[in-house]
DNA sequence: ATTCTTGCAAACTATTTGCAGAACA
DNA sequence: TGTTCTGCAAATAGTTTGCAAGAAT
């Protein structure tokens, strides 16, 4: 029933680019590192080890303002994002006040099954000076 | 040198369609509108005065869990918004104490210049049964 | 009259999918 | 061996742009 999904040199090429960044990438521009580093792996194919990863919740993947998908490993548990709009480096933070406001805010208004997203933007110091 | 953008047919078309919504929608939704209006608009101009009107700060746009550019009238000052994921019903909501949180853990981490966004998505009253 | 705007078609970008052959278990 | 996976090319989807014709001031 459940098939595990198999060990590829692929998945794992994806995988290790993903252990060696710092903050987001899009899926180009992990296919453009793999490709410097000599690794022949289709676009679609780091298309599709993403989404799995992502399934699999060992990838986070969040919308960039220009509509891309990026990707990280990260993780688990609920956190936000703090992103250096100018060298991409990322802290996550976690935000227990956040997580209370949302909820209550959605409440009073009647909503329910509350999900929300935050993301920090900002220049982190060495981007700073 | 500061031209005012005139005052077209289709200009005001869209407005009109802006002032009629209550939720969120994207440019080719309020294409559909239009032509269901009987009102010919090309699909690009209504993306240009979409972008007319962010750019005047008359119009809120942000990006749909899709990666579709969704637009509303929306009033001015930060805020946040509580969009329900069933009917799309669409709550302005402030938030001091987010603002001052985000603003405190990005300076913990020496981040400066601080902009964030948050969305909150739950399933309205209405659309709840 | 002059300059901004529109509409259409073509270009783009990011992402997905069909399918035949290759690779894993 | 029997699937799952991959690569490529073609298909989508949303959005943008070039350019000649049309409208606003």
């Amino acid at each position: 029933m459940v098939e595990t999904p198999r060990n590829t040199r692929q998945r794992r090429a994806v995988g290790a680019i993903l252990d060696d960044l710092d903050g987001f990438a899009s899926a180009q521009e992990i296919h453009d590192i793999l490709e410097q580093r000599g690794e022949k792996v289709g676009l679609s194919t780091v298309y599709r080890n993403l989404q799995v990863l992502v399934d699999a919740a060992e990838v986070d993947s969040l919308r960039g303002d220009d509509g891309e998908l990026l990707y990280r490993r990260c993780s688990a548990g609920h956190h936000h994002h703090l992103v250096c709009r100018s060298c991409g480096r990322t802290v996550e933070v976690e935000g227990p006040t956040v997580e209370r406001w949302a909820d209550r805010v959605a409440g009073e208004h009647g909503f329910r099954d509350i999900e929300h997203t935050l993301e920090i933007f900002g220049t982190c110091e060495q981007c700073g000076r």
